[in-house]
RNA sequence: GCGCUCGUAGCUUAAUGGAUAGAGCAUCUGACUACGGAUCAGAAGGUUGGCGGUUCAAGUCCGUCCGAGCGCGCCA
């Protein structure tokens, strides 16, 4: 327990229902913070009524039973009825010792671990990796991340687009190429021509078509020959995948790649299962589940079509299959999406089928993890085709080296071992910081200069105040280590900003995964940068009065560092000693 | 047509139903020979798309209208 908020939470959630009895219940009695104290509670307006007092009586009752006198140095009853907190700087210097003393900095561990499996990334093979892979990529890494920070099993699954009917036009366009050609067209990386060029003969050709078809077929029938042609592709993706995953310091593995051809052949078992389940209908010659709920644009019953007309399955079928593997051979209780907004139909109908399947129920759900389109400069959807994409290793690339030049202009006696270490920290962190510091939910305009900016509230603005603290202890010559166990004093005022700051680190964590929103996390480091360059400028910490003032400011240092290294680090960013 | 999402300062955005809507960028005014100026202090900038409702309290919930985007049977 670190968090002086959560704790007095505790407290006063007790005077509440010693107070209110029964009526407290459902009433919110949450403690939050305040701009106007350290902390607020305003749970006895609502209960007034209830209980035929006036809101201010409710508080006066409460903050008597709940007697805070040993941790707050004040608490008064405000306005309609709030109780204004504010903390004994003793008590915030118990609160830092405590954090600084626990090996995950005060945040408490989640108190029912549970398995989870999430689903993100997904690139296609023989696609180039763009814009909107970046977003689910870099959420889904800084979700397994915090996730594992507090105690989960995380299984990471790549459910990479690696089957279906594409497949055939691009297998038929590696015949044309040859493979020797084909691989080295694959292997420079450029994906998207390849992948053109089969459209385009597919578009103008119907004998190409034909073959592409007949390709499909003999794909799905697992014939050797062809099934060696679509290896050659995938391997050659892989590759590509995971470089760029190297680069942009994400966790995925080649062995975390789960495609859609794994699950291939779960698919027949799939209608099998429905179909014991009576669940089937045959509409229109294809095989579908109709979902409660969902209609089409005739107002008719929207199927979920589980077996086409041609006997193929579709993404649906593939789809349910993932379900009853990560339930069912994982053993997971949560399955999350890390999937882009114009699935969510897609996804709630599979949810849906999965349920009344019996496959899902209350305590074994999925959450779809959805984030908004990405937009280009005109507020328009950026399109995969349209030739216009962004491709994202353009994007990495580009960033690395504006922060390069950033470096080279700052820290030019730095070498260029260094220089070029923390150009790639810097830019990288940048590119998903910038994806990450905003709600998820919303639309995402693209932006080079907003992405790239290193002013406000940005990955190196948070890079620097952690630089800057290395910085102290390097001049300090003084081990980190060595003040942890010191208890501060607090007496300036931006060194009691700064310590509130640091000790709701466990909170801001918590209300990140609730609500599986980096933006909230970020938000908070923002904040605590902010507070520490404040409390920077305000207290010098080397030339400090006393000893014991510099000792004490160095050990709230290192706790800010250490936060903002863990902050930044369950985000997937990396905190450089020096940039 | 039906469904989902979004609409906050010039721009980019934050805000569990809580008091005076909080930041950054840009603009303007200031600041150290103290630990890194990729900094800090301050000013200005808002009818939270409109109207109505629920509530002690609404940017937030409900209704309605306007605007934008996405989805809606055999692509994934």
């Amino acid at each position: 327990m670190a968090d002086p908020i959560v704790y007095v939470e505790q407290r006063i959630a007790a005077a509440f229902a010693k107070v209110a009895g029964a009526k407290a219940d459902g009433i919110d009695t949450a403690v939050r913070s305040s701009d106007r104290a350290d902390a607020q509670v305003n749970g006895s307006i609502a209960l007034a009524k209830a209980m035929g007092l006036t809101p201010r009586d409710v508080a006066t009752k409460v903050l008597e039973v709940a007697d805070l006198k040993d941790i707050c140095s004040d608490a008064q009853v405000a306005g309609p009825g709030f109780i204004n907190l504010t903390f004994q700087n003793e008590f915030l210097a118990r609160e830092l010792m405590s954090s600084s003393a626990s090996e995950k900095l005060g945040v408490r561990n989640a108190t029912k671990p549970r398995k989870i499996v999430i689903d993100y990334s997904a690139p296609n093979v023989a696609k180039e990796m763009h814009v909107g892979h970046l977003r689910s990529t870099v959420i889904g890494d800084a979700l397994v991340r915090m996730l594992m920070f507090v105690g989960n099993t995380v299984v990471r699954e790549n459910h990479v687009g690696d089957w279906g009917t594409p497949f055939g036009m691009l297998i038929e366009h590696l015949v044309d190429l040859g493979e020797t050609h084909a691989a080295n067209e694959l292997s420079v990386g450029d994906l998207d021509s390849f992948y053109r060029s089969a459209r385009k003969k597919f578009d103008e050709s119907e004998q190409f078509q034909a073959r592409a078809r007949a390709r499909v077929v003999l794909l799905q029938g697992g014939d050797a020959e062809t099934l060696r042609l679509w290896k050659l592709l995938v391997a050659e993706s892989t590759r590509y995948f995971q470089m760029i995953y190297r680069t942009l310091g994400v966790l995925l593995e080649d062995t975390d790649i789960m495609g859609e051809s794994a699950y291939n052949n779960l698919l027949p078992q799939v209608v099998e299962r429905l179909g014991k389940l009576k669940m089937l209908t045959t509409s229109d010659g294809a095989e579908v589940v109709f979902a409660e709920g969902f209609v089409n644009r005739e107002n008719q019953p929207l199927p979920l079509i589980i077996r086409k007309t041609d006997g193929g399955y579709n993404y649906a079928t593939s789809d349910l299959a993932c379900v009853i593997d990560r339930v069912e051979r994982l053993n997971a209780d949560l399955l999350l999406y890390v999937v882009g907004a114009p699935q969510a139909q897609h996804l709630q109908m599979v949810a849906a089928v999965s349920k009344q399947a019996g496959w899902l129920n209350s305590s074994r759900e999925m959450v779809h993890v959805s984030f908004g389109n990405v937009l280009g400069a005109d507020k328009k959807m950026l399109k995969t085709r349209s030739g216009e994409t962004v491709k994202l290793d353009a994007l990495l690339t580009e960033s690395v080296e504006r922060a390069a030049a950033a470096v080279a202009e700052k820290n030019p006696e730095l070498s260029d071992v260094a220089k070029a270490k923390i150009a790639r920290t810097v830019g990288i962190g940048a590119v998903k910081y910038a994806d990450l510091s905003t709600d998820r939910i919303k639309d995402y305009t693209f932006d080079w200069d907003r992405m790239l900016s290193f002013d406000g509230n940005t990955a190196p603005y948070l890079q620097y105040a952690h630089a800057r603290i290395c910085s102290i202890f390097r001049r300090a010559n003084v081990e980190r280590a060595s003040v942890r166990s010191f208890e501060p004093v607090i007496s300036h005022t931006a060194e009691r900003e700064l310590a509130m700051r640091v000790l709701q680190f466990d909170s801001a964590l918590w209300d990140t995964i609730d609500k599986y929103s980096p933006h909230r996390l970020c938000t908070y480091l923002y904040e605590l940068a902010t507070s520490f360059s404040s409390f920077y400028e305000q207290c010098p910490v080397l030339k400090a009065e006393t000893d014991a003032e510099r000792t004490s400011r160095l050990m709230l240092c290192d706790l800010t560092a250490r936060v903002m290294q863990a902050g930044l680090n369950v985000l997937g960013i990396e905190a450089p000693e020096q940039m």
